[in-house]
DNA sequence: TTGTATGCGTTATCAT
DNA sequence: ATGATAACGCATACAA
């Protein structure tokens, strides 16, 4: 009655379970002629595999790896959060899911991790991390090892990765630039774009969104050259200081990467009415825009991110196609009133 | 090794396999102190169960049915799409799913589909319907029978439905109260609020939401009395082009529910820049966020609607707790940069 | 090249 | 009240 099994797919074919086993997992020692008659038989019958069962009888285990960036982050903190969410959730499906932070901004370091990871007791990698040549190398000898690799938030190049769970942050910037357009209307002071460092990928392409559509949407919109604070608080201070001192009209800030502490801190410094954007949903960020020191954040949810990347590793192992659909991570536009 | 099993739980304990079980599964016909002893063990060596042999022993099917309003809407139209495929995602997890076009503006009939029904040969039941008595009197005789409920997109009072799988509508409504006044700006024309049915309570909801926040943050901005238009696109045109007879300074059109295609036809009618914000995402409203007819659509993720449905019906089905994080529908807002 | 037999972790039926 | 044992659907060591 219920669906059909190996034992259909033998009797329809009259073979026996150990050569329907070999058909279906494409095993050599199989007659060209017999596995065509098995194949007939596992499309005629409709039968489909109960990963269940099969993982079951092969004491299957995913053991997969989180490569964060060390250091002091609340966005990283949140995806070690949501990684700890994601352990719960997934114990019932034999998947083990183990962190390790790493320098990730020392190239030399990171690879070093990699280099010490034995690519056989691990049947999955996610990296959260910038680009670098260290990182293409040694990532793509665990990937000839056959280890599914996919990026996390920062993309990497198709070397390196089978797949990347994340935002396109040229849309990210976009949309940014749309809300801080709308929000300011017309005749307005100068935007202020604030990152901590302006090489990082990431700020790079949000930037480049940014700057396309305003060229395009909101000409009369002017853009200040994008300052650079370093993850250096006080820094950050002088910067601001410096930048409302040449332009005490600046209207908007666009902040394209994390130390929006430092920044609303100092930005505090400054009085007045004006439309801030940052990015990614924290603590920080979450009672910015209650107390309305925030007026949008860009993020994307980190739980859903975590739970795509396992998912997508999970079907890399069986060799299973993914639901793009259910993997594609949202550009979400977080106001105060539709805060989760 | 693995994890601890059964036969673990059962040499610490002292007891049989099918002591244990009968433990596990709160079965009757065991000393109270022999409980103690298992559940003792099981705390021990940290057991937790293998759902997917616990499934396959029991030969489970989780046969769902989803009760979706019939007649013309791309919105539900995309909840069924939805539903065919998380019917393949979820293929692997017994989960089976039916879905039932019903009449679900007319209580009676819907009522009637629901009495039709066998609770025993279903394992969870999923609606999309407006309140009523008749539906509450029937869904309540479903639950009194054991099978779980959940109530779709749309709310349903306690004594109907197990969980709610939807946004919070007044929070909605607040959110493009918040979008409309800052797209607007100060001094502009008033806003037009557009609904197909004033007495449908989602739109009710997200009335109320719009007009609070518009109260408490955007004083000056003059919103006219709801219009309504009962799905009728002829009946759209007369109110829209009355409205603009009596006042051609309208700046903005909050679209509360359903009917966005009339809207936008009869707008056309009436040129000029406006804000227009509307609910759903579909093929009409990307498309005129696309060309610019809109400016903003308010939004939730309909494929993690339906899967959400799913696994919060499997959970109750297997006496589980949801992981809330992730059964958190959120209220998305979506401009042309970050259309999905 | 093909088949037999056993086990995976859990449930359920039958004894005791 | 408790225990032995046979499924469930699949994989695999080993035999033929």
């Amino acid at each position: 009655m219920g669906r059909p099994t190996v034992h259909d797919i033998a009797r329809t074919a009259g073979v026996s379970l150990a050569t329907v086993d070999r058909v279906l997992n494409a095993r050599p020692g199989v007659r060209a002629q017999t596995v065509a008659r098995v194949e007939a038989a596992i499309r005629d019958i409709g039968y489909v595999r109960d990963i269940g069962a099969a993982n079951l009888a092969r004491r299957r285990l995913y053991r997969f790896l989180f490569l964060l960036p060390d250091g002091d982050s609340r966005f990283v903190d949140g995806i070690a959060a949501d990684l700890d969410e994601a352990r719960r959730i997934f114990v019932g499906d034999r998947v083990q899911i183990a962190v390790q932070r790493v320098p990730v901004r020392d190239p030399h370091a990171l690879a070093a991790a990699l280099a010490a990871l034995d690519p056989g007791d691990l049947a999955g990698l996610a990296v959260m991390a910038p680009q670098s040549p260290e990182l293409r190398d040694a990532a793509a000898r665990l990937r000839r090892a056959g280890l599914p690799v996919v990026a996390l938030v920062s993309d990497q190049p198709a070397e390196v990765r089978d797949h990347f769970v994340g935002i396109d942050n040229d849309a990210a910037g976009r949309t940014a630039a749309r809300l801080m357009g709308r929000f300011l209307g017309h005749d307005t002071g100068p935007v202020l774009l604030v990152t901590s460092s302006i090489r990082a990928r990431d700020s790079l392409e949000r930037r480049f969104g940014f700057d396309s559509l305003r060229a395009a949407d909101f000409p009369a919109l002017e853009v200040l050259p994008t300052l650079e604070a370093h993850d250096d608080p006080a820094r950050m201070v002088r910067i601001i200081d410096t930048a409302f001192a040449a332009r005490p009209d600046i209207a908007g800030v666009y902040s394209l990467s994390s130390g929006n502490g430092a920044l609303l801190g100092a930005l505090a410094r400054h009085p007045g009415r004006r439309v801030v954007i940052a990015h990614e949903l924290t603590p920080l960020t979450r009672g910015a825009l209650l107390d309305g020191r925030l007026d949008a954040v860009i993020t994307q949810d980190t739980g859903h991110l975590v739970r795509s990347a396992i998912r997508v590793l999970q079907a890399r192992c069986d060799g299973r196609d993914i639901v793009a659909s259910q993997e594609r991570i949202r550009i979400e536009i977080i106001l105060r009133e539709n805060l989760p």
